[in-house]
Formats: structure tokens, C-alpha cells, sequence
DNA sequence: GACAAATCATCTGCTGTCAAACAATCTGCG
DNA sequence: CGCAGATTGTTTGACAGCAGATGATTTGTC
């Protein structure tokens, strides 16, 4: 029932990744009955906010491994959501663009994120929300052995 | 470089999982560099706090999986840190016990865990700590789909 | 232009985790 | 007692994520 209390106390390490692989598998849960994984949901959100990318600037910015997103573009690509065109300046890279297909499954996804966040926190005040949000920011971008 | 800023301000789920993948891996380098498992750590430091315990309170208590545990003990009995005796009143679960080798080993991993901490965490001022730590409390204790 | 080094997408193998199945044992109920 | 169901520890199979190698292409330097 109890977390061995000195544990959240004292290993601000541990208390983390314990909450965040709780919050982990709800997301899964979440995005399984959905029926659009959270790595597809993060590319498209981002194809849509910034236009085309090659999968490398994805993988940078979301933080998703290069070998992990070729799988994820492949899914988005095979239901259509997704066009996976050579850059003509660079034909290394693709360039992955959204359809109007994809922005529609994207609208669609997005207006269930609120209600999921509101679940899965429900146990934070909004104060507490916007700590941990300000927080989180400083860890992802100075601290944790990744100096990018 | 920069993290996709709205990722972070909106989805707080996602920033969580990220900065905790962040000092998960820190705290593996760290416990491989020690060549005491988090798991091993979290074990030993459980049993020399509340004394003997089966594998499944280990388990339940730590939010380490059943199955993960068995390996964690083999290790922990191998080496000679903990000794494993079947428990007389329910001869189904064991008696995980902690040996004064264990203990020496535990002092000795202990010693290096503020250090590591300090060098984890070095981006949040103690009051943010402070902050981080109550909020994952609330998180662990009531949120996420976990009303065990 | 020619060649070395870097970069992009991909594939392969490895590791760690989890769910499900299993045997042994305990508990509760008749 | 006798039996159904739950619990403990374990093994097995499936799967996600990561490091490293590979092929195609670009960039930089001579």
C-alpha cells in the first residue's frame, strides 16, 4: 500500500522514474484505446506545428531514438497520415510531411489529451502542475548527463 | 538543441517520462560504475531498514516486478549479501535476509548517494528538490492508475 | 574532379521489462 | 477431511528501446 517512505524522501531518482513509468503506462492505456501510439502522436503534433522534417530533426527534438522512429514513420506512413517524400536538396533525408489525413487524426487526438492529463493528475493542485512543469524543464535542459 | 517547446509546457506526461529516461540512465552508469544494481541497492536498503521480507513485499513495496526480483536476489544471494530461507509459517514465500556483507556493502553504496544526487540534480535549487519531491509523493501515493 | 569524413535512414543483435502460464502451498468453506 | 480459489516464486515468450554496423548520400579539402 505505502511506497517505502525513505525512498520518496530520499532518492529523488527513484521516486521519479517510479511516478513517470506509472504515468508511462497510463499514456500507453490511454493511447491504446485510442489507437495511435504516443510516439505517432508526438510526430504528427510536431509536423503540424513546424511543416516538414526529416526523420533526424523528429528524433532530436522528441527525443526518440533515430532506429525507434523509422518504425513509428513507417506505422504513420502505412495508415496515411503521413508522405515520406526525398529531400531534393538532401536526398539522405526524407521529408515527412502530414496529409489531411493525418491533421484530422491529430484533432481528433489532441481534444482527448486534456481529459487525460486532467485524470492522471488529478491528485496535483494546478499550482503543483505548474511547479512540476517548471521543474521538469530545468532538469530536461541543463541537468542529466545530456549535454546535447 | 531545444526541447519542442510545447511538448514540454503542455504535456506534462511527456516531459516526465523524458526527464525521468534522462536520470534513469544516469542512475544506471552510476550503479554500474558502483557494480551495485538500483534494484540490488533498493533491496538491501529495504531489508536492513524493516527487516526480513518476502520477495513479493519486496516487490509490491519497491514497484519492482515479480519476475525482475527473482534475478535481483539471485544476484544479491550469489555474492553473499543476502541469505534465503523459506519462511516456516508459509513455506510458498521466502525470508529474504540481509547479512552483515550485505550491510557493509549497503553503507559503502550509500556513502556515494548524495554525492550523485547533487550531481543529478545540480540544475534545481533545494527548494525546487523540495517541491519535486512532495509533488512525486502525491503523484505515487494516490495518481496514476495505481489504486493498489 | 577525387577522396576522406560526416550524416541520414535502416537493420541487426542485445538487454531489460512485462504478461501469462506453471507448480507448490496456503486459506476458507462445506 | 476435501476441494475451490488465492498467493508465492519461477520460467517462458513477446516486445520495446538502444548501441553498433551498413549503404547511400553529402560536405569539405586538396
Amino acid at each position: 500500500m505505502a511506497y517505502f517512505p525513505r525512498l520518496a524522501a530520499e532518492r529523488l531518482d527513484i521516486a521519479l522514474c517510479r511516478a513517470s513509468a506509472a504515468v508511462a503506462r497510463a499514456a500507453d492505456v490511454h493511447a491504446a484505446g485510442e489507437g495511435l501510439g504516443v510516439g505517432q502522436h508526438l510526430v504528427l503534433q510536431m509536423l503540424d506545428a513546424v511543416g516538414p522534417c526529416s526523420q533526424q530533426t523528429l528524433s532530436d527534438e522528441l527525443r526518440i531514438d533515430r532506429s525507434v522512429m523509422v518504425g513509428v514513420c513507417d506505422d504513420l506512413e502505412q495508415a496515411g497520415h503521413v508522405r515520406r517524400e526525398r529531400n531534393p536538396r538532401d536526398r539522405r533525408s526524407y521529408a515527412v510531411t502530414i496529409t489531411d489525413s493525418g491533421r484530422r487524426r491529430l484533432a481528433q487526438a489532441q481534444a482527448l489529451i486534456p481529459a487525460f492529463l486532467e485524470d492522471t493528475f488529478q491528485a496535483l493542485t494546478p499550482d503543483e502542475r505548474g511547479q512540476l512543469s517548471a521543474i521538469l524543464a530545468k532538469l530536461l535542459q541543463v541537468g542529466a548527463g545530456d549535454p546535447r
